[in-house]
DNA sequence: GCGAAGCGTGGAACCGGTTCCGGACTTTCG
DNA sequence: CGAAAGTCCGGAACCGGTTCCACGCTTCGC
């Protein structure tokens, strides 16, 4: 009911004409495509997708597959991709993988499998050797959101130097114990580990490297607040931070907080992301902005699906420094 | 290529009798059916998902509609739905509609009309009349998490009741002076009316109606710091404070340090959620979990699917109160 | 022993669009 | 003025599955 045929009828030509009227391919004369346009909105005619991408070949949709939706980097990149596909009338597929879960497992083995996108953007997955060949086999364009430089199309911030340039400015504030809180453990992130080779390339450089200290935690929120407890509770405690990103640099501040010591006076904190709440806490930080990373992607995307040979690309965008009050030189009464 | 029409040919029987193999409708003999599994497996078969829509009328897709993701109530939400769907095979389609934009005006509009899905999901929408209106249009199950109990099935707590508990909380504590901090202004959401209507409630109920208090904030962490940073400054401040929601709470918390306010001595919060920072923060709160919310909705949704007829159902979750450090009897030395 | 019921299979219609191809008509150009 | 090119449109094939129906065979019940 309400297919094509009825507007056809409705509007006296054949199914043929009906098609390009509404789809603007192929010639049809300005007054039939009227009376088919007019025709297929008394009827409220909508085409059927599945009957579209049946003959089409293409589905009008992409697959986003983020190994989480509830954090901060994650949302808001999500909200960026799904923006840019609402202006270009395309729809957009979650798929949800958690790492180490099997549910993800069956994302790679039977979800993408079912092509039900035109392309695929991947964000943060951190894919293993398998996965990527998965990924490849589907045999549709892929845009990584940080991921490696490789086979596929990137975007990201240039995570080195975002974080150099945080150690940088902790430096010439006249700090030399700088601690890096964040990352390490079992599934320890690429860009987390981008991030602490950033941290110590600055340190080496400015001769520190021997007072380099990286210090483990969970990359949210309370897992730098456990760390950092830890680390500010000992009085040989360093004069800044370095979180690996905001969450857990806010961490540490309400750590510092509850144990009564000052930011930025006793303690420089510097995170990267410009979180949402990095405002709220004063935290110095190297923003970046997903959503832009996001519509990046698709477009970057879009342009693969439209020439599928074209050479991948990579987007790398720069951090720019937000200096807040949560930084200082160090307290040299002390 | 790598159609069904392979698999058949390949296993030496019809496409008919293929399908039938491995859809599992119908008749096939057990060997016939081995011969075609094995076949597809070589082959890699997989279905085009577009073309069993196109014959069956089924999408196996449920589409999910929401305000935010960037929320935490609301990726709590996503991530229930999303692991359930995969459970059962299922795909999803997200819908981010941010209320005022134009693209919540074309998703409503064009998007939904286009049936990708099966069944809908909507997640705190605050929908329009005539958003419902093209809800209903689209002929298909809908699902509301956070809604008005009415024509279609609806999940939530029972937001009256968890406030009421929460206030009533800190009157047998021996507060009296308690405000009840969020929501208000133009777009001020209907879960925060109902959960302003159950402190109110419970105030009256406690003979102290006119010592109620709605101070406005937006409702989200810094919203909350804001508006209680106003209302915290002022020497003559409640001794305790409702939150809409844990955001506000811990924000209203934040605010309180930093004026140096003690919690809970001098100011006892409590909050609404059971949000991932409670903890962290000691916030004293009503513990609701967004995930089984989502997965009571899909739940729900699958039935409706399943018996399209089948008289609305209310799903209502009792919220569970959860006593952490941020609540304890006024000061009375002031 | 024979009709009915159950099982296993193939042919063909069908889901609802797009697109190739060819015919008819009009315009352009040498 | 005739051929070529351009415009407009309809018939039919096609995308890749599912499902109805008919048919042959076996089993069962009376």
């Amino acid at each position: 009911m309400g297919g094509i045929a009825d507007v056809a009828k409705r509007a006296g030509v054949s199914k043929a004409t009906a098609s390009r009227a509404l789809t603007g391919a192929g010639y049809v004369s300005p007054t039939t495509r009227q009376k088919v346009v007019s025709a297929a909105r008394e009827l409220g005619y909508v085409a059927s997708t599945s009957a579209v991408s049946l003959a089409t070949g293409r589905t009008r949709n992409v697959g986003v597959i983020m190994p989480y939706v509830n954090r901060w980097f994650f949302a808001e990149v999500l909200e960026g991709i799904q923006r840019s596909l609402l202006e270009r009338d395309l729809d957009l597929t979650l798929y949800d993988a958690k790492p180490g879960t099997v549910g993800r497992q069956r994302i790679f083995d039977d979800y993408l499998a079912r092509k039900r996108f035109d392309g695929l953007i991947a964000v943060g997955l951190e894919p293993a050797d398998h996965e990527i060949e998965r990924m490849h086999a589907i045999d549709r364009p892929v845009v990584m959101i940080v991921g490696d430089e490789g086979t596929t199309c990137t975007v990201g911030i240039d995570d080195d130097h975002a974080v150099r340039r945080a150690t940088e400015h902790l430096i010439g504030l006249g700090h030399t114990d700088i601690a890096f809180l964040g990352g390490g453990g079992a599934d320890w992130a690429m860009v987390d580990r981008r991030r602490l080779s950033g941290y110590e390339a600055a340190m080496a450089e400015a001769g520190l490297a021997d007072r380099a200290q990286h210090v483990q935690s969970e990359v949210t929120l309370p897992g730098g607040y456990a760390a950092a407890a830890d680390l500010l509770g000992d009085t040989r405690r360093p004069t800044a931070v370095v979180g690996v990103c905001d969450e857990v640099a806010i961490g540490a501040m309400i750590a510092a907080r509850r144990l009564g010591i000052r930011v930025p006076s006793e303690l420089s904190v510097v995170g990267i992301d410009d979180h949402e709440f990095a405002e709220m806490f004063s935290l110095t930080t190297l923003e970046q902005i997903p959503r832009e990373q996001g519509s990046a992607a698709v477009d970057l995307l879009l342009q693969q699906i439209a020439q599928p040979d074209r050479p991948p690309v990579d987007v790398r965008l720069k951090a720019r420094l937000v200096v807040r009050a949560s930084t200082a030189p160090p307290d040299t009464r002390a």
